[in-house]
DNA sequence: CCTTGAACTCAAGTTCACTTTAACTTTAAT
DNA sequence: ATTAAAGTTAAAGTGAACTTGAGTTCAAGG
């Protein structure tokens, strides 16, 4: 009954600091969802301040928009979700919080005895070798060191 | 004397886990140096393992290959690097490290007493609120919560 | 000598996450 | 009614970090 719960896309950049560019962007990609006025302008419902709120912060954690959209897709697309939705959510990729965290932990720890030391070894050095690709073995030593999102980061800076 | 003291892309394709195209272009872009057998094929000097090793694990942790490269020009040209030029090196991206581990547990506490909640408010949360954006002020009340490098990641994943 | 596999070059292509541009149209305030 | 600000689209552009492809040459073994 109120009516201002929808929202310009100039109102959104204002209170969500994402760009109008980059809300068309994630609208097209389906991250976000907006109605239209007569006109043809995008309406916003204020729940997206809260998706949109969520994919900054899960994009800082290194998720890419697609991982991303498979975590909103778990949002119910009928009824306005509630705590224990975005509960859910957040539940499932705070693991990698918590991996990225300990995988910066295992490196820095790794400075101090490997490049403190000055060794920087390719081969038995645990901190430069955090994958599965170290020479000679199948299965290397100090796999699994770093999560998948620490091994390559991903796209652009602003 | 030893006569094994150069490696082709090849062996160092093996012993570093970097595609061998990486590896030209590291090497078209100043990061790592090769000379060149008669046929003028590259031949690499044991010593770029360890300047590969540090590329990795710059690029782990962030660090664009502009910053890497920059980096390693503080390397000594002439001689071969020693544990002390590696130290000095280590140290001036160590705070980097610092920096993303303190802002992620930031992250983290801010899930716990924000998305745990549910309110994932973006006007009040800092956990969703890193920036300098916010509306209605000049200077963001939750400013700085995040560095940089974690604002923005950066490119392509493998 | 001949073959095979590794390496070469150079330009063009790829992916991600957006931004920019150009040419309009809608909306809100006066 | 006018007009400035805000919004629209599709398509092209950006930058980082590589990869791919096509076609050629090198190095080592038989």
């Amino acid at each position: 009954m109120d009516k201002r719960d929808v929202l310009s896309i100039g109102e959104i950049v204002e209170r969500s600091g994402f760009a109008a560019s980059a809300l068309r962007f994630y609208e097209s990609e389906g991250l976000i969802h907006a109605t239209r006025s007569g006109g043809g302008q995008r309406r916003f419902e204020r729940s997206v301040l809260r998706r949109l709120a969520f994919i900054r912060a899960a994009s800082n954690v290194g998720l890419t928009l697609e991982e991303i959209k498979d975590e909103l897709s778990r949002l119910p697309a009928n009824r306005t979700p509630t705590k224990a939705d975005w509960h859910k959510i957040s539940q499932h990729w705070r693991g990698r919080l918590d991996e990225q965290i300990s995988a910066l932990e295992r490196l820095k720890s790794g400075l101090e005895s490997c490049i403190g030391c000055g060794c920087l070894s390719l081969q038995r050095c645990a901190f430069s070798n955090p994958g599965d690709w170290v020479a000679g073995s199948e299965k290397a030593p100090g796999a699994g060191l770093l999560p998948d999102s620490l091994r390559k980061p991903h796209p652009t800076r602003r």
